[in-house]
DNA sequence: TCTGGGGTCCTAGGACCC
DNA sequence: TCTGGGGTCCTAGGACCC
């Protein structure tokens, strides 16, 4: 393998690259000096790499945190989620001067005699057989399994995890995109050893890094694109690797399920049954139009790429937040009237939770909107657009409560949320607002111009 | 005793402007 | 007086994902 050593890039590290990269990562100047060679270079002694990418999952990524801290569950039933106070407060107390490793697991709290909303968030597998699993209510888990042991979701714990693994997979493969706490797409394409047995070697130093480091398993799926890259992470789990190419879509891909193309849902999915199909391969035999004439223009035609591994979406490493938000499920379901000071008293201070957000991640915005959830389960938004972005908690508290206003309010609610969308980051509001009073004039001054 | 919380993206209709 | 598209913004709902 040739390898040029561009010494330092624009960030002031060395590193080597395969020619091919240099044109993406190398100073401007270099890369215009010998992009010439290059090309001819590439052209007629080196293939073009194949484009690999994989997707990373995390092996029950909450569990296994929760594992690391209190090892003596290992294989017993535990379900994680609710929240309910009493729980942190009765681990809490367990824990006295003991560490947590240390706890008897019979001071654990279980799930029985658990009452409130709640839901599962992760069960273990031992777990799961007994029917339990993500999502269900815990008070049906309870009489499923009153034994299993309860514990508090801890984000900041799963968070910190969550950096931990990602900061070492980008140091072996730069180019990571972010998906959600426990997952992550990576280009392996031009990273050096992504294309040695179709990326297994890669993959496989970037598992064993992050367990040598964590103590946490993953599995991995290599594969032309994400789509089948994330269909590959589940082939081999736990702690597995799944390579897959172009030519393995018939073999591999389509006695699936269409349910595990990423993007079909329930109802995606219920739909293709009714029409008969179930498998991605009985998807990839019907026609485009077809398709489309059932499932509108853009999903139809979607699907059909899909069922035949078509996907070039690209791996995308930063992205801006569209919205951020606040909602919260009441203990007992609220009535706008007969409830009003309490209703009042958790809408202000979602509106406060919302402002904060916004301040500490630096964004302003200017769509208000609520969300209600009604006893019945229905739920309805409203929203509204000010004028200028926002951040103070006032003004969203303000229009929120405008939205509240054009809500029916008869029914009883189980939830109330509160989100500000159209965001903008507030470094480039503050630089608007300084350029605003100035522009003006000019522009008064160039009508009269013209 | 049903069903959490935080997101993204798409659709579709209406307003409004050119 | 009637009749156009196209583009953008706004709003409400819904599917889907982690």
């Amino acid at each position: 393998m040739v390898v040029f050593d561009l010494a330092h890039d624009n960030r002031g590290q060395s590193h080597h690259f395969m020619p091919h990269y240099a044109a993406w990562f190398a100073p401007t100047q270099v890369a215009a000096k010998i992009a010439p060679a290059l090309t001819t270079f590439m052209s007629t002694s080196q293939p073009a790499p194949l484009r690999r990418i994989a997707h990373l999952d995390m092996d029950a990524f909450y569990a296994s945190v929760e594992l690391l801290r209190y090892p003596q569950l290992k294989g017993l039933p535990v379900v994680i989620g609710g929240g309910r106070r009493r729980q942190d407060e009765d681990l809490t107390a367990a824990q006295g001067e003991r560490t947590p490793d240390k706890i008897p697991v019979a001071e654990f709290p279980r799930l029985q005699g658990y009452s409130g909303r709640g839901v599962i968030t992760t069960a273990t597998y031992a777990a799961r057989q007994f029917g339990v699993g993500s999502a269900m209510g815990l008070m049906k888990a309870a009489k499923l399994c009153p034994d299993a042991i309860l514990l508090p979701v801890d984000f900041a714990a799963y968070r910190h995890y969550s950096h931990t693994f990602k900061t070492i997979i980008q140091e072996i493969a730069p180019l990571v995109e972010n998906r959600g706490i426990d997952e992550v797409y990576i280009d392996f394409t031009q990273v050096p050893g992504g294309q040695r047995e179709g990326g297994r070697v890669l993959a496989r130093l970037i598992q064993k890094s992050i367990f040598d480091a964590t103590g946490l398993t993953c599995s991995v799926g290599v594969a032309p694109n994400k789509l089948l890259a994330k269909m590959a992470s589940e082939f081999n789990k736990p702690n597995g690797i799944a390579i897959v190419f172009e030519d393995d879509l018939q073999t591999k891909i389509w006695p699936l399920a269409c349910r595990k193309i990423n993007g079909i849902g329930p109802r995606a999915d219920e739909k293709l049954q009714q029409l008969g199909i179930r498998t991605i391969g009985e998807l990839a035999q019907q026609d485009v139009g077809w398709l489309i004439d059932h499932f509108g223009q853009k999903t139809g035609a979607w699907m059909f790429d899909a069922a035949h591994g078509i996907d070039a979406r690209p791996v995308v490493l930063e992205s801006e937040p569209v919205s951020i938000s606040r909602e919260t499920t009441f203990e007992r379901d609220l009535h706008a009237v007969r409830d009003k000071a309490e209703l009042g008293a958790i809408f202000t201070r979602l509106c406060e939770q919302v402002a904060q957000d916004l301040k500490r991640q630096g964004y302003v915005g200017k769509t208000i909107g609520i969300k209600l959830r009604y006893d019945d389960f229905k739920s309805v938004t409203r929203e509204l657009t000010l004028p200028d972005h926002t951040y103070d908690a006032a003004t969203i508290r303000r229009n929120a409560g405008l939205c509240l206003k054009r809500a029916p309010l008869q029914q009883r609610l189980r939830l109330l949320g509160v989100r500000v969308g159209s965001l903008i980051p507030l470094a480039e509001h503050q630089a608007g607002l300084r350029k605003g009073p100035l522009r003006a004039p000019l522009q008064t001054a160039m009508d009269l111009a013209t």
